[in-house]
DNA sequence: ATGGCTTCATAGTGAAGA
């Protein structure tokens, strides 16, 4: 069951690293693109700190799911979300990485998925758990919604063409095969990488490191995904990314995607 | 250049990000 005859929808994602220091990004972000919901990550704020009231004073509803200092995801929406879920079930993680709501019978899942340092680091190993954890939901999650958009920080290049140099980042975090591979299994479940949709323009990217000028010169990576299950698949009409926030004064060092569907 | 820049937690610097 694809969206209904006419119904759009605009699903977003955008690693806001500290929604505190970019909430006036944010809500002039909204008011311009109007999503109907956009999945953030990396908002480091305790929910008690969560800005809730500055949405909701802009005509948005939230849930959030964060903790001090580190990770933290939200589902900012037009309308409120249903059936909202919280990190992954059954997989004990003290991180806050995973949100999940349901719009207009479309279900979102926001995910913040581990960074992993270096290849040497205990951080890769937990990566390499975590994203088989989070593959196993996502199966369960399409099971029962076959409408399903599986959108965040991904923290993995799929693909040589997504990475400004593959020779810089050769054997590295963030390009490794086991990384790939995984991503690799996510799509196998029956989603699309919705960007790959679309012709994109060669090196394009959603991450530009804040060092070396990496944005003026588009050292980037792109990381930043919106999957699309089959069942929606040819729904889409548009993912793209919006370089404009990056542009601003104090950005995020990640830049929005989003995805538009229209019910036939 | 095992760096660069930005954030948070903290009141000096260090961890972490990608």
């Amino acid at each position: 069951m694809a969206l209904a005859a006419g119904s759009a929808l605009k699903v977003a994602t955008w690693n806001v690293n500290s929604l505190k220091v970019r909430l006036p990004h944010l809500l002039d972000w909204l008011a311009s693109e109007t999503p109907d919901v956009v999945a953030l990550q990396e908002t480091k704020t305790e929910d008690a700190g969560f800005p809730l009231q500055a949405l909701q004073q802009a005509g948005w509803q939230a849930v959030c799911f964060g903790q001090k200092t580190y990770n933290g995801v939200a589902l900012v929406s037009r309308v409120p979300a249903e059936d909202v879920t919280f990190g992954i079930p059954g997989f004990d993680d003290e991180q806050k990485r995973v949100i999940a709501g349901t719009f207009g019978g479309v279900r979102v899942i926001g995910a913040y998925v581990v960074n992993g340092e270096s290849l040497t680091s205990d951080k890769y190993q937990y990566k390499l758990r975590w994203l088989a954890a989070f593959t196993a939901y996502v199966r369960e999650s399409l099971a029962r919604w076959p409408d399903l958009v599986v959108v965040g920080d991904y923290n993995i290049a799929p693909e040589d063409r997504d990475t400004h140099d593959p020779a810089v980042w050769k054997d590295c975090v963030l390009v490794s095969a086991p990384e790939r591979e995984a991503f690799q299994g996510l799509l196998a479940l029956g989603l699309h990488d919705g960007m790959r949709r679309f012709e994109q323009p060669e090196s394009t990217f959603t991450w530009w490191d804040y060092r070396a000028a990496g944005f003026r010169r588009n050292l980037g990576l792109r990381i930043d995904h919106i999957l699309v299950s089959n069942a929606l698949v040819g729904n889409l009409t548009a993912c793209t990314v919006d370089k404009g926030p990056r542009k601003l004064e104090r950005p995020s060092d990640h830049a929005p995607v989003w995805a538009s569907f229209l019910g036939s």
